[in-house]
DNA sequence: GAGTGGTCTAGACCACATG
DNA sequence: ATGTGGTCTAGACCACTCA
């Protein structure tokens, strides 16, 4: 129920109708208009105010976010052209797809046993402006065996993993750095040699807290990570 | 009272009574424990596992986090020698603090009007092992006049504006990217010209969502930042 | 089958912001 | 003075995990 109503309220923010600045009706009413129960409603909220797409002030109301504030998703696990908050525009080239005996940092990452396989996917994201991201996903071939054979749905790597293979990922933890781009990222991403770009190193867990994918992306700086945080 | 409960499982597991992967007592038990109802206890183990401290695992309990996962709070508005995990050794060289009229960005990240002043201080943070960080934050002049006199509380300006200021920080806004080094951060930082480093531009608020401080950080690549995304 | 976390109810009192 | 969000109660039923 609080999932309903967390979609409706998005919904209505993203349509519009509920615009920035604007106040939302008192969590009393919107339990009443919805007929559940106060922390029911609270627990909707709770999710768009970690989002950055809603503030509260005590006393005062709930308020819909500024549109800077709520236009990136903040924190969320999401695809990579929602991240960016250009999903539309976003073209995937897919490099590679093979099964491969990973490196140690990766087979320690996805915890697997010396010498077993993981399926390693390159790609290339690109706006119609040009390059964005060079990204290099590892899966454990146990999960998504028939990878190589069947490819991408849509480009996206996690909607493939939910609809090919029945792998939903719940939450990830990643490391955000900078490094100089190598040959290779500098010809694909278009930089200069040695060209400043945003590294992030990620591992992604499904709702067991299995690691299910480790991936390695290089980004061009023009595309920051933007990101929330709470004391 | 969730607050309390909070403390008291983060202390425990800090001082090592809760070791990693440790199951804790189930919510019944330890709402029965401190005499609260259950919601209370979720209340403090939501924080504790939006933190990255706990896991939760339906049908089978809560557990305390790999060493690795819960090292570091994760999206966590905290002093930066927190933020790195080395609240300890953390030195701060401060370079300059003084009245300033700002930039256009930072004015409109501050909300200030046209011509009004803010104070900018500029920091190096150091570890044993050499510099880190190079910090350069602002603050409206009006939230802390004083702070070009009096200087900061042991190198900390959040604990600055705390202590003396009565300003505390709720949330803030960060964007991440990378940048190579120019001159002076380069001599500071003491890596080459050009060199990649992770460049940080981050808003923070006060409970009312006003902003208080608009800080521009460049940091040395191998002290990465560390995240934890939900889907 | 027993115990766990996930969700929900139908209230309540409080501190706080605002008119 | 009114209404807001912040916190809390004392239960409840469910799906799930695991012995």
């Amino acid at each position: 129920m609080y999932v309903a109503i967390y979609e409706d309220l998005s919904a209505r923010i993203a349509a519009g109708e509920l615009a920035a600045e604007a106040r939302l009706p008192s969590e009393h009413a919107i339990a009443e208009q919805f007929g559940v129960s106060r922390m029911t409603v609270r627990q909707a909220l709770d999710k768009l105010v970690d989002e950055g797409v809603l503030l509260r002030r005590r006393g005062a109301g709930t308020f819909v976010g500024s549109e800077r504030t709520r236009y990136r998703r903040q924190n969320r696990l999401a695809s990579f052209g929602a991240e960016i908050g250009a999903d539309d525009e976003l073209e995937t080239q897919v490099l590679q797809i093979r099964a491969v005996v990973p490196d140690d940092q990766v087979r320690e990452e996805l915890q697997l046993r010396a010498g077993a396989q993981a399926v390693e996917v390159r790609r290339l994201r690109r706006l119609p402006g040009g390059p964005v991201s060079l990204q290099t996903s590892w899966v454990p071939y146990a999960l998504a065996s028939s990878l190589p054979r069947h490819g991408l749905v849509g480009g996206s790597l996690y909607r493939t993993l939910r609809e090919e293979h029945q792998v939903e990922l719940r939450w990830a933890e990643q490391a955000v750095s900078a490094s100089a781009a190598d040959e290779e990222a500098a010809r694909l991403l278009e930089v200069p040699l040695h060209a400043p770009l945003l590294e992030i190193r990620r591992t992604a867990h499904v709702e067991t807290n299995a690691p299910a994918e480790y991936a390695r992306s290089l980004t061009r700086p023009e595309f920051p990570l933007w990101m929330r945080l709470q004391a």
